[in-house]
Parts: structure tokens; C-alpha cells; sequence
DNA sequence: TGCCAGGATGATG
DNA sequence: CATCATCATGGC
């Protein structure tokens, strides 16, 4: 991977990145295309806009010094994908997945804004998920340009209350919502949960009301950075009963292993 | 343990 | 067109 200057942005060449998989394989939800192939969305507090061309990404508005700073991070260059799909094509009945997900990068997102969102996802669907957070952004959030608005903070949504947040028909999650903001204000350090344990992480986020391991191991893995874990006692258990064999063990993905997670949660639709 | 909590969506009758 | 099951679920 490569990262050129230009004019009013940065392009980033070889790299195996594919923006729609990766803003669509159900890990992020603020995210969209338009017609000229531009994906625009808000991440970090920050509106962005990019694309693919020249078989590399091109991101609007943005430093050299800001992409080594975040989002280098955010996207997950430096790490070798290929190995991932490399581990997956050797079991013959997932293979698919890692021809499917070919191209998907682990978003590393704001704790917080991955805490609410996954909260928000649970049994749920993908258009209302989006519909419920853009909701949220629009009524709490500082606006960032013209009807582009970030993600609220925690304050801002116990400043609005379980009524205040009625618009957002969020139903019988605002709750946890709330009860997740309060304990963000309250000292809950999501930020000191990256360089904990998974388990720990997971134990921690279970405390929030409305938070089980399902949501929890969401936000260990796309908000905290905890690309090592997979949780054979979660919802990929359903995934590996169906697709492995019994003496599968995750360990053979290292350090990917919740990467390869995500990889067959994809194509999990694909795969029958 | 089983039922319940929005509402959108796609399958089925 | 109506009805139903499902949803990366958790709480009580």
C-alpha cells in the first residue's frame, strides 16, 4: 500500500480493500453510495467522502498526516487480508466465504458510536437500523455540513432522556440506550477496554443493560479493535455447527480470527 | 422458561 | 392482497 497526495485528497494504491463490501457486510451503518459510485458517510465525527479508482481509494479532504493519524487505523491498511482468506479457502465448505468477502476491511469505530449502534441492531433489520441511527445523528448530533450531522455523545443523549428520544422510534431499545449513555458518563472507559482482555471487554460490556454477548462481542471486535476473538459460544456457533467440521478450532486464524468471523457472516447469505 | 418489546421486509397463502 | 416469520437479542 501506497499513499500519494493530490489535489484535495489522498490516494491510496494497492490495496485490497473493497469500500462497498467493507461499508456493507453489516459491521457499519452511516454509510452510503451514490449514483457516481461516491460513498459518503460520517465516521470519527467526521463527514467523508470517497472512492475507488485506478484500482486504489481515493478519500476527500484528508492529509497524509490525518490518514497515519486515524484513518490508516480506522480502515485496517496494514493489515495482510490475504492471510485471512488464505486460512478460510482451506476448509473446503467455507471457501466461498473467502472468495465472498474478498475485499472486506474491519472498521476499528468509535466505542461509543459502536456501543449505541449494535444496541440498536438487536433484532433488528438493516434499513431500520440505519433509519433509527440516522435518526439519532439528526436529532442529537452536531451538524458537520448541511444535513450531515456526527454522532451524539453520551451526554447529549442523557441530556434528551428516554422521552427525548421518542422521534427516533427505537421502540423498546431507548432504554439501553440510555442506560448505555449513562454509564459512559458515568466512567465507564471504553477506550481502556482496547488494551483489556476480550473477556474482560466482554464481561464489562455486558453490565450496560440490553448488552449480551451477541451485541457485546460487536463491539469488542468493530468499535474496541479485538480482531483476535472468536467467540465459539455466540451467534457463529449456529455458522460453524452448520459449515465446519467438529474438531474445528478458530485458533488456526491467530490473530484474524474475528476477522474470518466477519468474513463468514457475510457470505453466510451466499453459502447454502 | 417462555414471552415480550417497534417496525420493515420478504416469503407464503 | 393479507398474514406471517424473521431480525447478529436480552430482560424479566
Amino acid at each position: 500500500m501506497t499513499v500519494f497526495t493530490e489535489k484535495n485528497g489522498i490516494f491510496i494504491k494497492d490495496t485490497d480493500i473493497d469500500l462497498a463490501k467493507t461499508f456493507d457486510c453489516g459491521q457499519c451503518f452511516r454509510f452510503e453510495k451514490d449514483e457516481d459510485g461516491v460513498f459518503m458517510g460520517v465516521a470519527h465525527s467526521k463527514a467523508l467522502r470517497l472512492w475507488e479508482r485506478d484500482g486504489g481509494v481515493f478519500i476527500e479532504g484528508i492529509t497524509e498526516k490525518e490518514f497515519d493519524g486515524l484513518w490508516r487505523q480506522y480502515f485496517d491498511m496494514d493489515r495482510d487480508y490475504g492471510q485471512v482468506t488464505k486460512a478460510l479457502s482451506e476448509f473446503g465448505a467455507v471457501a466461498a466465504a473467502a472468495e465472498k468477502g474478498k475485499g472486506i476491511h474491519i472498521l476499528l469505530q468509535d466505542p461509543w458510536e459502536t456501543l449505541c449502534s449494535f444496541i440498536i441492531s438487536q433484532n433488528n433489520n438493516i434499513p431500520r437500523i440505519k433509519k433509527i441511527i440516522n435518526a439519532l445523528c439528526a436529532l442529537l448530533g452536531k451538524e458537520l455540513a448541511e444535513g450531515v450531522y456526527a454522532f451524539p455523545t453520551p451526554e447529549a443523549v442523557v441530556a434528551a432522556g428516554i422521552k427525548g428520544l421518542a422521534p427516533i422510534r427505537s421502540g423498546f431499545r431507548a432504554k439501553y440506550i440510555i442506560d448505555a449513555a449513562e454509564k459512559v458518563v458515568g466512567g465507564l472507559d471504553l477506550e481502556a477496554l482496547r488494551t483489556a482482555s476480550y473477556e474482560e471487554a466482554i464481561a464489562a460490556l455486558c453490565m450496560v443493560k440490553g448488552v449480551g454477548p451477541k451485541v457485546a462481542n460487536c463491539v469488542a471486535l468493530f468499535g474496541l479493535g479485538h480482531t483476535e476473538a472468536f467467540p465459539v459460544d455466540v451467534w457463529i456457533k449456529r455458522v460453524m455447527d452448520k459449515y465446519f467440521d467438529k474438531d474445528f478450532s478458530p485458533s488456526v486464524f491467530g490473530k484474524n480470527a474475528g476477522i474470518a468471523q466477519q468474513y463468514l457472516f457475510y457470505a453466510e447469505r451466499y453459502l447454502s
